[in-house]
DNA sequence: CCAGTGAGTAGGTTTTCTGGACCCACCATA
DNA sequence: TATGGTGGGTCCAGAAAACCTACTCACTGG
């Protein structure tokens, strides 16, 4: 958690620091695919009940989750995703989509997602402002914050 | 690493165990902003020195980067992205538009990405046969292998 | 000769993960 | 009433990973 001094300020940092311990994007997936239930997690996820629990404590706690009892007597809970958890649905998209690509020889992708058009789910990022897929010589960075440079393509 | 017996096999995970260690993706990050040598890395991402070199070589493992020397004598090395690499920018896209939405008040972002089209990048997940934006309700998951349920929404 | 830089490696401490056992409340059934 | 099963956790000891500091090596510049 400690970070060494003065990383570059960058929101991919923030959310992994939210996100980004083991487990946390996968139990995010089995919410949303709509398993909601502890045990449900534990087997589905692969995770240690001590981790999960404390994951999906940091998770509530976050407002990517919430807790709602499903059952009192005996008291039981579930856990849904909020706004702010389906918001990080593309992020499991695209990494989905890249284990996909580059994990498998393809064809034995073990899930597929069907977007109601159609077709098998091929996620795909674009600039909403001109709707292209964007590609990587198409960005220039500008980090805000001074001292920050960056070079090369992508730079700014 | 080990996983506990038979979570649920996925991409997601796969994907996960390969680029979810801590600081990989900053790596990642800091390589396709075109900062490419071990000091500058070790600055830019806040990582240990002892860590960073052990994710470095992952990553050159993975395929994700390419260890190139820049210097016979003395030897230095730069570290630059594959394809691969390249190809999980989307990744790092949405992560820094949800850490953008949701950890800051709008208008202190710490790094804007302009896209060639003449405005900030504002990257959005679409379908890639359709073209429209997607979202968690057209979403319906199957799973391949078998004993994998889903429930709800986004469920088979 | 001395200081400094780039790219690491080495060692010891601290933190986190892991697997397993355990706990409590409840339900079913016999 | 005992007997077992399930759901949702907690606790603990050992293993693994991360952390920090220091050190090395090969230069370069003054």
């Amino acid at each position: 958690m400690a970070a060494r001094k003065d990383p570059r300020p960058c929101s991919i940092a923030d959310t992994l620091a939210v996100v980004g311990e083991k487990y946390s994007l996968l139990v995010l997936r089995e919410v949303c695919l709509g398993n909601r239930r502890f045990d449900q997690l534990v087997r589905n996820v692969g995770a240690p009940r001590d981790i999960l629990a404390a994951r999906l404590r940091r998770l509530v706690d976050a407002g990517i989750l919430t807790k709602r009892p499903y059952s009192e007597r005996p008291q039981r809970f579930e856990y849904l995703p909020t706004q702010a958890g389906l918001d990080l649905e593309p992020v499991l998209m695209t990494l989905m989509a890249w284990g996909d690509r580059h994990l498998r020889d393809s064809g034995d992708r073990p899930m597929v997602i069907e977007h109601n058009c159609g077709h098998d789910l091929l996620p795909q990022v674009t600039c909403a402002a001109c709707g292209t897929p964007v590609r990587h010589e198409d960005l220039t960075a500008h980090p805000h914050a001074e001292g920050w440079t960056v070079a090369g393509p992508t730079a700014a």
